[in-house]
DNA sequence: ATGTCTTTGTGAACGCGTGCACAAAGATGG
DNA sequence: CCATCTTTGTGCACGCGTTCACAAAGACAT
């Protein structure tokens, strides 16, 4: 039965073995003292308890570069994700099929998502049709939203929305680049317009990943 | 002169205000008491301590579905990034514009990285090569990389790495979408067929906001 | 000037996640 | 069956970010 030890799993991941442990506790006892986790029991325990082992039907509203871009995208299914529908505003586009699947037209979103039981949405529209594109999804009974649209989208309690803002990526990382510029050169010249920088008392900088500000400028 | 207070703003974003002045506080005094801040003044404080007062030329390599779509995007360019190329290893790509940047080969990244100042780059090539180019951008200068393949990358010190994926998106909504299954009928003949899925356990990234959950209790 | 009123800036308390350290569990060998 | 050795599961302490609460600053009216 092959095994491993939290600490191997530690190591591999970069965390620590007693937050691993712990993290694992919440499952349950799957261990066992001595010898440590089997590795296919393990598997199943977590990918069942992630959701891993059912499989989840989606819809993409909006279906332009980026949804058509997810459609092709072979990644989800893999993951348990099936896609089943694509649905799109611009008659001309119904019944166009996109990585083999039919675009269908936003009039038949409710009878879309009722007929295939779907509760996870993709919004892929233009900012101006994403929450208009929400009510319609909420009120067909979707409870999940993963927005591209650069707007934020109001939902009634219940409903989880995460949005993807491929910008705010782009501005952490300048925000980190700007830094690092910053420490090697003091005095530094660069720059178009010149930047008056203060000393600036920030507090310990997040290691491997990043964090979202709170509030942005226009 | 118009003025928001802390009290204002922190309603508006939903967080706490105490938090949102000490935040501030780290990028100066720049509030008056009894008033509140000004907000052009603000505005520009921010997004100079942001680096968004400065241009950013970025690359993206790998033009295919989502490359495309991301060099066609108009929302990089209003945060204060300008596609500066598109690089991809296709031949036949070479010299065709797309959203009416030409496309160039691979073989003069080098060149272009430098000649371009560009120190972010975007990879949106498949999984099996974005380590490579992703070697080739540091060498080249890029110190930071949002990666969209689905694949963790190595990199040297002093180079940040940020992946977008979508996958795991998805998991954290089923995630939470099979908690609320779950909670309203307890009693769940869980999923269809025993699914057994190899693959290892890794912990997940940050995304753009929420968290995701290392573990929760059963 | 002086007083009042609003809102900032921040010290201090609180809560929570992380990591340490170890007792208990169980395997393994004699 | 007992001893030893490995590794789990977890109580506890530490550190850090969040929140509370309030003194001080400044605007504004009188
Ligand atoms: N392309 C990117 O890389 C990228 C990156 C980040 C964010 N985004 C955002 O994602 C969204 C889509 O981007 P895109 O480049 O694919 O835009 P796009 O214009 O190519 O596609 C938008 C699609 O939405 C459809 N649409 C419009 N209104 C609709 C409605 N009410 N219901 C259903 N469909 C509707 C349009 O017919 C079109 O097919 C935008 O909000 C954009 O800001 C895109
Ligand atoms: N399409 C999506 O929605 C989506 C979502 C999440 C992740 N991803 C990931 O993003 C990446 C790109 O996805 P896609 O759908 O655009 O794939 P794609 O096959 O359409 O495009 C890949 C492009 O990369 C180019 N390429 C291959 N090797 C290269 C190299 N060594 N150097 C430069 N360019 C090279 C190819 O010529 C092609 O144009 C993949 O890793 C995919 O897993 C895509």
């Amino acid at each position: 039965m092959p095994t491993v030890s939290s600490e191997e799993l530690a190591a591999a991941a970069g965390v620590n073995s007693a937050k691993l442990r712990k993290d694992f506790s919440y499952l349950g006892s799957y261990g066992t003292r001595g010898v440590g986790y089997d590795v296919e029991y393990l598997v199943y325990q977590i990918s069942r308890e992630l959701g891993l082992t059912q499989d989840w039907p989606v819809v993409i509203v909006g279906i332009g570069n980026l949804g058509a871009a997810l459609a092709n995208y072979g990644g989800f299914a893999s993951r348990g994700f099936r896609v089943a529908a694509l649905i799109d505003a611009d008659a001309a586009m119904a019944g166009k099929p996109v990585a083999g699947i039919p675009v269908q037209h936003t009039d038949d979103l409710e009878k879309i998502i009722k007929d295939n039981g779907v509760s996870i949405g993709v919004i892929a529209t233009p900012a101006g049709a994403a929450q208009q594109v929400c009510d319609r999804l909420v009120a067909a009974g979707v409870t999940s939203i993963l927005n591209f649209a650069p707007t934020v989208l109001s939902v009634p309690d219940g409903v989880d929305v995460r949005k993807v803002d491929l910008s705010i990526e782009l501005q952490i990382l300048a925000f980190h680049e700007q830094r690092k510029a910053g420490e090697e050169a003091a005095s530094d010249g660069a720059g178009p317009a010149a930047v008056t920088r203060e000393e600036s008392a920030r507090s310990a900088d997040q290691g491997p990943d990043g964090d979202v500000p709170a509030v942005m400028p226009a």
